[in-house]
DNA sequence: AAAAAATTTTACCATTTGGTAAATCCACGA
DNA sequence: TCGTGGATTTACCAAATGGTAAAATTTTTT
């Protein structure tokens, strides 16, 4: 009997809660935690609702097993982050990794940016614990290459958040880009220049002389 | 008798119907539309539901109503964006406007927000409609500015994104920044002076021979 | 193949939700 | 001051929602 069992899961368990999982993050995402019904859910992973229920204790378990999941992913990027690498080089490639998740995991970026609009209810203690740190620990690497005077001198920590905020934007406001955009060639890379182009120029040292 | 009547509205009326969009402002930009409730809304605006429903033809009608009257304030930044001005002061006055915004009305935006999050189901005509004419009259006036050598070659289009992105971040993402902010002085001075840095510096043509 | 365990379905249930009908209250102009 | 129309409340309702109990079915183990 599984839902919050410690046996090892069976196949077929592993991939139904895998099906719901996936069927819940288009709906979480979609509609928010609140506007989201089982039913909704059920529905998308072809599974009747107590079915779910079988699987997951509640709506909330689905919904904070998704943002669990979610956090490592979210984090990856930055981690990577190299101290030792060539500065500039370091956060364009981190801009980049960004954009390309914001790319590939639409619905997981709008999931979590839906979680944060609402004050992180759920989620609040996931960020004191996890982001956090490692969100210091990079506004310190990247203030060390300030320092040395390897990049501009911007504030680190506000850095990190038009990182985000530029990249995380294309999936996020996707709807709202689209209807701008119109029908043009190859949104994504116009996306990835610009935002190379414009990190590159805020970031290289100020005087020329 | 209210709610959809072309009658002059008395001087009760206009006072509740501003209560309960306040109300529903609070609500709505907190819960997004699906998991708002009129008994939310309701008690909110110290009245009951019927009476809510006496003043609006439904839920969707308060919602609507909302995003309607937020167009107008949202799009005026950019109205005022001056072709005649200097393009450097022009962006960066446009840049502070919207983060003020952003300080001023988080509720506003992030009610815009989570329209947007959601797919824009109910606001998609409104961009078409009222944004993008805009939108493509302002990417004309930067696109001069660049020709004309007066700012770097950036991308107008997406230059605009990476403004409300950056601005808007301060109010839709709030949670999240408090959290890593901790508790520091005047994290709005800070975002304005870091902006003020960034767009600058990004902005300044980019040969110094 | 039989027993045991895991999985799925059927049939519910209490609460909440958006919304309505009609009775009542109340402000205000004649 | 009294009538009238606007404003508000009371009492509902049908549908949707999160969730449960237990029977039925399938899978796995012996």
């Amino acid at each position: 009997m599984p839902d919050g069992s410690q046996k090892k899961p069976s196949r077929i368990q592993k991939h139904n809660r895998r099906v719901i999982l996936d069927a819940a993050l288009d709906v979480f995402s979609q509609h928010g935690f609140r506007g989201a019904t089982l039913d909704q859910i059920a529905t998308e992973a072809g599974l009747s609702k107590p079915n779910i229920l079988y699987y997951f204790q509640g709506k909330e378990d689905i919904h904070l097993t998704l943002l669990s999941q979610l956090m490592e992913t979210w984090l990856d990027p930055l981690v990577e982050l190299d101290p030792n690498g060539d500065p500039q080089t370091e956060i364009l490639d981190y801009v980049q990794r960004k954009l390309d998740m914001a790319r590939d995991l639409p619905r997981e970026s709008r999931l979590f940016a839906g979680e944060i609009l609402q004050g992180a209810p759920r989620m609040g203690p996931h960020l004191e614990r996890d982001l956090k740190p490692l969100f210091d620990e990079k506004c310190a690497v990247i203030a060390h290459w300030i320092n040395t005077g390897k990049i501009a001198p911007l504030d680190p920590q506000h850095l990190i958040f038009s990182i985000w905020a530029t990249t995380q934007h294309y999936a996020d406001f996707a709807a709202q880009v689209s209807v701008l955009l119109g029908s043009q060639t190859d949104p994504h890379q116009r996306a990835s220049d610009h935002l190379k182009a414009m990190f590159s120029g805020m970031l290289r040292p100020p005087a020329c002389d």
